[in-house]
DNA sequence: TATTATAGTTACTAAAAAGATACTATTGGG
DNA sequence: CCCAATAGTATCTTTTTAGTAACTATAATA
């Protein structure tokens, strides 16, 4: 990611902290309840161990979501949202229904957009 | 940007859609004016032209903001809110106020990787 | 005739993010 | 002795995003 330290304008912080490509989702599970790396990873089919990991550790950086590491084996580790997470629902919240609301207006300039792409792709 | 059509996360839409570099700003920015182009460069100092440009053709596309422009020279062109994108002030505005609270422990953790960073460089 | 103002576009390059794949550690159980 | 389960790392490649710099159009003005 890169890395911003100067901000003009608020929504940049907050736009920084939740704009990994899977930032917005973990933190939108990790809402309602605790969950363990497997069960995270379950959620979200598309997401590389990797990239869940790193995003974790972006967002545990940024003092978003707590991680426990149980010493167990085999390993058992939960992330939950901290307290300036929490913070973030109601925002998160809104954001969701927004795109509740407008998936099929934004899906369908997606659609247009990937076919225009197609096209330039042909010449 | 990379191009999702399907989302199993109705977050997903919406950060689709606020999560170019600068698309947060500019629809901050025009959450409560119209803004002709010279004017958002302003607010912007450290956008450059083509990214304007680019980041207002895609809000466009996903009918965030509307367009118009007059038929004059010097070109006038104005920027403004859809529905769409009004419906987005609410989540827009907490996203902000957000940002304004953590400013600084976001900061610092940014601040923090940077100096990580640049003591790998060193190695 | 050159210059200014505005809102762009184009081509090229560099940097950052993401993806693919293989690899690690540990211990209980068969 | 080998395998499964969990939560990762490490390395390399590809894709995406952003930055740089030069170029365009037009009419009014000096």
């Amino acid at each position: 990611m890169e890395i911003r330290i100067k901000y003009n304008h608020p929504i940049e912080v907050t736009l920084d902290v939740v704009c990994g490509k899977w930032k917005g989702v973990i933190l939108c599970l990790l809402m309602d309840q605790t969950l363990r790396f497997g069960e995270l990873k379950k959620e979200i089919p598309a997401i590389t161990q990797k990239m869940l990991t790193q995003q974790l550790r972006e967002l545990e950086e940024d003092q978003l979501v707590n991680r426990v590491a149980y010493n167990e084996i085999p390993p058992r580790v939960e992330y939950s949202l901290t307290a300036y997470g929490e913070d973030l629902k109601p925002a998160l919240e809104m954001l969701k229904e927004w795109g509740n609301n407008h998936i099929n207006v934004v899906a369908e300039s997606k659609l247009e957009q990937k076919l225009g792409d197609l096209q330039e792709a042909d010449d």
